[in-house]
RNA sequence: GCCUCUGUAGCUCAGUAGGUAGAGCAGGGGACUGAAAAUCCCCGUGUCGGUGGUUCGAUUCCGCCCGGAGGCA
């Protein structure tokens, strides 16, 4: 590969305004766009995932969006897969990659390259480990992480059964330690020249804008996809009907709420999601921030962080 | 105008048989390596409407005043 491209990060809340600003920045510094949102991959799924019209689309090349059916699952492992071929592209091209997105986890093990070889998912482990789970208790679960991995029981509280059940999986699936392998890969450098920008706004501005942003949804007919969806057996435990405004209209559909109940949940939801996104990226000493409530447009943002990336620049040199 | 109920955290409401108060929701902080829009952890001082009185001591009892809801005329 060539290593010489830059990967530029484009990262944020929901709902704070990456994509205008995106198209400016990549138009700015000749970059396609791989777009790091765990569920724009899925097709069908657009009014909810606040996906790029297609119109849009058009000013600069995107890929890993709509690439899966909703009712297939999908992990960070096989999206630094997906990403890395998608750079390769991008970089014969001679063009640099502007990753936006969302999904703090996939951005980071993207960028870092997070090695993800061994010890796959292995579907009856955790079902096994969710059963006992559930007749033992979490406490007892946890005791059984404790007998092969210490160090990550330490780390993973009872209640977080997923967590558990994975560092367990884990051990059994590769005979080594989760908490031996993160250690490892910790220390392992990104192979690529990159560069993270952060977009975040003023709490009560970003919060309203989600707000009015699920009613516009609705206007748009987030209903009407979630029910077509649903009407092809779209189901709650699919990995992609766990996204925000999908589940909660589920819910509503099934009959187990009232509309306005739902969509009220789905706007706390959609807060507190930009409030753990905020946490996420707010430990990466890499980003730089720019704060959207103090910038008039996305395309003065887009200037603003083509500087920052020139200036990241000369600070290395 | 009279009668009844009511005023406690941003919101909805508990509560103190007089010793200055606590739940849910909202909100805040944090964790995160193959489900991540997922999953999980931690955080509750507020002139107890105002003002006088009774009392060693009042958010709690009594009077008046100011909000709000209902009933009777």
């Amino acid at each position: 590969m060539n290593f010489k491209n830059k990967v530029i990060a484009l990262v944020g809340p929901t709902g704070v305004g990456k994509t205008e600003t995106s198209l400016y920045l990549a138009e700015l510094m000749n970059c396609e766009i791989i777009s790091c949102d765990s569920m724009q991959i899925y097709k069908g799924m657009d009014i909810g995932t606040a996906k790029i019209a297609e119109c849009e689309m058009a000013r600069v090349p995107h890929h890993l969006i709509d690439i899966k059916n909703p009712n297939e699952a999908y992990n960070v492992c096989e999206y630094v897969k997906d990403a890395k071929k998608c750079l390769e592209d991008i970089f014969s091209r001679g063009k640099n990659a502007l990753v936006v997105g969302g999904t703090g986890l996939y951005v980071d093990s993207f960028i870092k390259d997070t090695s993800f070889t061994e010890a796959s998912g292995n579907e009856e482990i955790r079902n096994e480990l969710s059963l006992y789970a559930q007749k033992n208790g979490n406490e007892n679960l946890h005791r059984l992480l404790e007998d092969v991995d210490p160090e990550s029981a330490k780390a993973i509280h009872p209640n977080n059964v997923k967590r558990v059940i994975r560092a367990i999986e884990y051990f059994r699936v590769s005979g080594e330690k989760i908490s031996d392998h993160n250690k490892k890969s910790a220390l392992t450098a990104s192979p690529y020249d990159y560069v993270y920008i952060g977009l975040t706004r003023n709490r009560d501005e970003l919060y309203e804008r989600i707000d009015k942003r699920v009613d516009i949804m609705m206007e748009e007919g987030l209903l009407d996809e979630v029910f077509s969806l649903w009407n092809k057996g779209c189901t709650r435990n699919m990995t992609s009907m766990q996204a925000l405004g999908y589940k909660e209209l589920i819910h509503y559909i099934e009959g187990r709420c009232t509309l306005s109940e739902a969509i009220r949940i789905l706007k706390r939801d959609s807060r507190h999601y930009a409030k753990r996104q905020l946490t996420w990226f707010g430990r990466n000493k890499d980003i730089k921030w720019i704060n959207l409530s103090e910038i008039k447009s996305g395309k003065d943002a887009a200037i603003l962080a083509a500087d920052l990336i020139k200036n990241s620049k000369k600070e290395e040199e």
